[in-house]
Formats: C-alpha cells, sequence, structure tokens
DNA sequence: GCCATATAGTCCGAGTCATGAACTAATGTG
DNA sequence: CACATTAGTTCATGACTCGGACTATATGGC
C-alpha cells in the first residue's frame, strides 16, 4: 500500500549531494574540493556551494593550503574531528563496554566492566549500563565531542528497541533502548552485537582486499555462543524478521544432539566453547590457550575439530552467499592459530570449484561490537548529513 | 577510486519520479493521478506532467472514466500493453523455450522445443535457439509489440555475457550473449536459470504473503541438478561473484560421498534426481510419480528421504538468510505431495525459535525461469522509464 | 623580474524541475 | 439549479545544479 520510494524533490538532491560530497572526503581526506567534484561528477561550483554548508555545520574542516605540481595550491578538506561522535555501548554475558568515537572513526574514549551478568536481576544491568553511559557521555562532553546519538550491541535479537531472545542471559522484552535513551537524553538504537561486530571489523579493522575495503563478506564472532553477522554491499543483512546470520544454528551434523535453540546438530552445539572445553578437559579458555601453547594434544584436537565443524558450516555460507573474505573474530580470533588450518581444509573438503573467499582473523578481538556500535552513530551522519543538519537546526531554535 | 554513487542531478530527479510514478501505477493499476500523487508524495500537478510523459513514451494509457464516490470521475491509468515487450530465452538440459511478454507481464508468445542437448555440439545448439529467437521475435512483430530487449536463461553460472560452468551441459565460455545480440538486434542479458525462476515465480507465480506479494524469499529449482534463487528486497542476491543461492551444493551429509562439484555430502549429490531414482529404483522421473502415486513403498522412501535431505539444507538456509517463504519449484513442485511433509518436519527439527518461513509450491513449473527471464526485460523497463525515453529518442533521430 | 601556463576556487546568469495556489472540468446532492 | 466534491491543468515561484567567466595563487622559462 505504501509507496515504495521516496518522491525526488529538490530538498532531496541537495541532501543526496551532500551525503556524497561528505562521504568522498571521509573515504579520500585529504582531498580538495576540485578533486571531490572530479571524483563526484559535480561541478566545482555545486561542490563549493556543498562544502561550505558541511563546513559551517562543523562536519568538515580545512587545513593548511597543500602544494601541488602547478598552479594554485589545494585546500585540503577533511572531516572535522569535533564535529559530532557517536556512543557505543555494549552489555555482554561477561562485560558491559563503552566508547566514544569521533566523526573520523577515533575512539576517543574507551571502558570495559567486567562482571558476570548471567543471573543477575535485569534491572541491576541495567542500572549499571546507564551509568556507563553516563560516565562516557560526560567525558566526551569535557572532550567537546557533542554526540549525536548512541548505539547499544546486545548478545540476542532485538525488535524495535526492545531485546528478545538472548540465549545466554535470558532476556525477554527488555526496553532498553527507551531506558537509555531516557537517561542519556540522546537517539538511541539496539542492534545484534554479531552484526555490529561485522560493521567494527569492516570499518575499523584495516582489512583490505585488493586494496579495497571489505564490502561482502561474514564474520563470525565466537563468545559464549556463536554469532554471525553477515554484510552485503557494506550493509548488515537482515533478512525478514531480523533473524538472519545466525551462523550458530547451521546444520552441520544432520543426526547430532539437540541445542539450546531447539534445533539439532547445530554448529555452536558441536563447536560452542562449551563444548570445546570440554572435550579438551579444562576449565576455561585461559586454561585452554594455556593448553594449547603447552601442545596438549587433547586440546589441540578438541579445537581442531572444532575448527571442522566451523568448516562445515561457512562452506555452507559460502555456497549461499559467496562473499569475498570470512572474518574470524571473538573466541575464534584467540583460538584462530590452532583452528584456522582445520578450517581451512575442512573449507575445501565441503565446496567445490567456487572462488574461495580470504580467511582473515580479526583484528579487535571483542572490542569490534561496540567500535562498530559507536561507529554506526558517526556513519549514520556522514550517510545523511542533511538530516543532521536539520536536528542541528531545531536544536538551535529551542534553544535560542 | 571511483564515486560510490551518481550525483543527484535535474535529470536523475525527474527519472526517478518517473519509475516512481510508473512503479505506482504498475502495482496498482488502475489508478487515477489523484491516487498517484497521494500515494508517491509527489504534487497533482508534477504526476501530470510525469504522466503526460509516460504517455506520449507509450507506456502508459488512459482508460474511459471512472465513476468515483462524488465530484468529477477520475481517469483511469493503467500500463499500455503495447508499450514495449521482453523477449525471454532458456537453454536448458532437455529442451530451449521462448517466452515474449508484453508491458503488463502477459505472455503474448510461447514456445517450447524439446530435445535433449546434453553430448550436442555448442554451436548446433546455439543455431538453434537463435532459431527459435528469430521466430518468436517475429511473431512479436506481428503483434505491434516493439521488443526492448532479451534475456537468456542458462543452467549455470555466467560472467559478463558468456556461460561458464554449466554441470550439466559442459559448456565453457559459450558468448551467448553475443550470438544472440547479433541475430536479433537486441540488447541481451544472461543469467543464471535458478535465478530467473524466482523472479518468474515473485512477478508471475500469483503468491501472496499477508496480501503483500513476495519480495524475501528462496526458490528451489531442481531440475537435473539443484539450484536456488535468492531474492532479498525483490531483487536476485548474487554475492561477490555471482556464485550465490547454489542451493544444490550446501553440505547436507559432512561425511558424505563427493559429489561432482568436488565438495563432499553436498544437497544434490544426496538428493539430486539421479540419487532419487536410484534410491527408487526407477528409470526416469514420470516412472518415478507413477510408482508415488500406486503408493510404492520404495519410490515414496526415496521421495522422503530426498525432502529430509532437503529440510537439512533449508534449515541452514533460514537460519543464515530468515526469509519470509521457500517456494519448491521444478522437480520439487511435481514432488510436492510426497515430499513437503518430510521437508517440513525435517526443517522443524533442525531449526530453532526462528519465525519459519511459508513452504510454497510453485504454479509455473518449468515455464518459471523463461517467464522470468522475459520479465526482467520489462521489468527493467519500468524501474528505469528514462532510460527507455532516451533509447526511443535516439532511435527516433538514427532513423529520421 | 616578468609573463605564460596551469590549477583551485568563487560568482553569477541560465536552465530544469517540483511546488503550491488558483483555476477549470465534471460529477452527485439537496 | 446552486453547491459541495473530486480530478486534473496552468502558471508563477523557488530550490537546485550547471557552465562559463572570473579571481587567486602557484610553477617555470625567458
Amino acid at each position: 500500500m505504501t509507496a515504495r520510494t521516496e518522491p525526488a524533490q529538490h530538498a532531496g538532491m541537495r541532501a543526496s549531494n551532500l551525503a556524497l560530497v561528505l562521504g568522498e572526503v571521509a573515504r579520500t581526506s585529504p582531498v580538495s574540493r576540485a578533486q571531490v567534484a572530479a571524483r563526484t561528477g559535480l561541478t566545482k561550483s555545486s561542490v563549493s556551494g556543498l562544502v561550505s554548508d558541511l563546513i559551517s555545520a562543523g562536519l568538515l574542516q580545512e587545513s593548511a593550503p597543500a602544494a601541488t605540481e602547478r598552479g594554485r595550491p589545494a585546500t585540503a578538506l577533511s572531516l572535522a574531528p569535533g564535529g559530532t561522535a557517536g556512543l557505543g555501548l555494549e552489555v555482554n554475558v561477561d562485560y558491559l563496554a563503552a566508547v566514544v568515537t569521533d566523526l573520523t572513526g577515533k575512539p576517543r574514549y574507551h571502558h570495559v566492566v567486567r562482571r558476570d551478568n548471567r543471573g543477575r536481576d535485569v534491572d541491576d544491568v541495567v542500572a549499571d549500563l546507564i551509568e556507563v553511559a553516563g560516565t562516557a557521555a560526560r567525558s566526551a562532553a569535557s572532550q567537546g565531542l557533542p554526540l549525536s546519538g548512541a548505539c547499544v550491541a546486545v548478545p540476542g535479537l532485538t525488535v524495535d528497541g526492545a531485546v528478545v531472545r538472548t540465549p545466554n542471559l535470558d532476556w525477554d522484552r527488555v526496553y532498553l533502548a527507551d531506558a537509555v535513551r531516557e537517561s542519556t537524553g540522546l537517539e538511541v538504537d539496539l542492534e545484534n552485537e554479531a552484526n555490529l561486530a561485522a560493521l567494527g571489523e569492516m570499518w575499523f579493522g584495516g582489512h583490505e582486499l585488493d586494496g579495497a575495503p571489505l564490502r561482502d563478506f561474514v564474520h563470525v564472532s565466537g563468545e559464549i555462543g556463536i554469532g554471525g553477522g553477515i554484510v552485503i554491499g557494506g550493509e548488515v543483512f537482515r533478512g525478514a524478521h531480523a533473524g538472519a546470520g545466525e551462523l550458530g544454528h547451521v546444520v552441520v551434523a544432520p543426526d547430532g544432539p539437540q541445542c539450546g535453540c531447539g534445533g539439532h546438530g547445530c554448529l555452536e552445539r558441536m563447536a560452542g566453547q562449551q563444548e570445546i572445553l570440554a572435550h579438551a578437559q579444562v576449565a576455561s579458555m585461559t586454561d585452554l590457550i594455556r593448553a594449547c601453547e603447552a601442545g596438549d594434544q587433547a586440546a589441540l584436537d578438541a579445537v581442531a575439530g572444532a575448527g571442522r565443524h566451523l568448516g562445515v558450516a561457512l562452506a555452507s555460507v559460502i555456497t549461499l552467499l559467496d562473499p569475498t573474505a570470512i572474518v574470524l573474530g571473538g573466541a575464534f580470533a584467540t583460538l584462530a592459530p590452532w583452528l584456522s588450518a582445520a578450517t581451512s581444509s575442512s573449507i575445501s573438503h565441503h565446496t567445490g570449484a567456487i572462488t574461495p573467499p580470504r580467511l582473515l582473523v580479526s583484528g579487535l578481538g571483542s572490542d569490534a561490537a561496540v567500535r562498530g556500535a559507536a561507529g554506526t552513530v558517526v556513519r549514520r551522519v556522514i550517510a545523511d548529513p542533511a538530516a543532521h543538519l536539520a536536528r542541528q537546526a531545531a536544536q538551535g531554535r529551542s534553544v535560542s
């Protein structure tokens, strides 16, 4: 019933060109107006007008003129670090975390509170998170960084700002977005931790494929459970009911035992942390790593076995999605030295002549999700600066 | 290096609004200009101008005024059937097919040539296809339908207008698009048969979910091999190297035998037509169906076994992609009466608490791919009428 | 030192296109 | 038959981008 697309109007044209210019500067800063014009296809005069809007909005800044070969030197443009900032928060099974990121994506505040949240009262955890958020917001303010929003990473599915189905925290319908919004006064988004980790890895992980940043890949994030984030064309793929990418519940053993999710033979049931620790006969991940480093055969076998199961799941992912890369994150990044060989060979054993994706290891580890959460906030500003300008104008009016 | 998006200019604004209006009429014809304005968000005056362009381009037509409740009666707008048409072609293992579709999607010509193309010389098959295409084009001309392009469905991967890797025809680097383009003078696209079947099913299959057409689903097309088409947001998902959706090579038996693709335990190896026929101890699909209808236990077991394997693959698809529906097409549609129960229960046995997608059966059978091929041509015109206008203008110039 | 050349960025008139209000057209209602 | 109601058109206005002319600032050859 609803229209499929918005009508194209003059304001929309300008909005789209503002985004085009800002995006170009964000990707290739420092650049001159002339270069931006050449690369975007806009004329120099249009770029000039757009840039001056972006500068007066505080999103861009001019640096000292950079000498070129000949002719008038170009004035370099780059993102204004102080233009706006994003607050990333994360609730996880055994920690809370907060990151403030400036417009360039640089983390300007980082704080992690380690504490096992399993079995705790939900309200207490939420109260802790709000305190963490408040401290982060004060730090941003003291650095002169205006926050334009917040994003919370949670280990479960989210629907309309509420947390539903967190297998390892046992939360149900927790209206986390509202709680954080009320305490901080910011616009708050809620998103699956695995999806945000994938985005964090894309933006800040430093991965490159043939000189280009990753845009089509799958991120595997194993903490207590096993999660997956599918990124297609630089955007998270969520599926019809926001349930896509649940790599942990891909079938790797059709006749296998029942999993906590209700299915049978899921990857998480066969290669989750619990299973690995049990097979390796150790009590904790730190013990497991020590055992692997010491060359303990049971530990190495357990990790390799998990790697083989992971390879089966990834083989299906590869045949279905044909990504350019797979990024191993979370616990799998830590275990990569003893796991990735088994995973690689299992992948090639179960896939045919398909162009194989690269198997990369996360550079951010368990920071990926919070970083990604903070990143989504500033990326949203970069993707739609006109909306940000409108918000600024509205606030300016209400203040004055 | 290249700009990520085109700059928004006035021409682009108009192009986008033309598409918006034409799309709205295509979805909800007959409609009045006023209704289009209300639904798209454009003003009445803008819609008037856009509509008059579309009418003079021959893409829209006015029907007799339809009386409304009160006030001046509305003039109904609908797609002009004669505005343009698309030629769909299909090369498959045991037949060639052609369909001409008018702008409304109605098939205006349909022809199938049954002949086993395995082992035949490639050039002979291409010559046959060109003859089939020529006959179809002449029929379109005699009906006064101007073809705006052609699309060829092939049972394999395609890259840049060439067929690569057709597992069951053994073609390699056949420049089919060029051949058809030269003989017909049309713009020709080449696309995987499984993807086109999915699109055909979406556009012409008559499926509805809560009153809305399918937009996020997976189509399973089993002919000789097993193919899959993933549709996300109404568009085929192709992955990074055009290899996505290969459902036939999802792993359903990690310790299973080697498949023709090089992998092990693929769905196609475990539940392909060969395997089913062998288990049922019959020689052909027609024999198999007769045996099933007669209640032959070996046949029923073979089909149910394939259904269970299919369920395992679909369970992984569902956890990874979270589609709204699964459409069983091709041979699986024919076998659905004896297969879908096993598939359903296997899906629920292997998935957890995920919102389960609907399991639908194809209404088009083996016509889906050609219909989809013809549909892509006219859909492209509807999605970008401005480009079509430009082509018309260019041709008009070169003729006069 | 001076002038040609080259490049960066601004200014301003022209053209394109959607908007919105006023207007015309065609019907039903009391 | 006046009036309300809805459909569609006309036209002046305004928001854009475009393109060329213009200014600003460098290098290099003479």
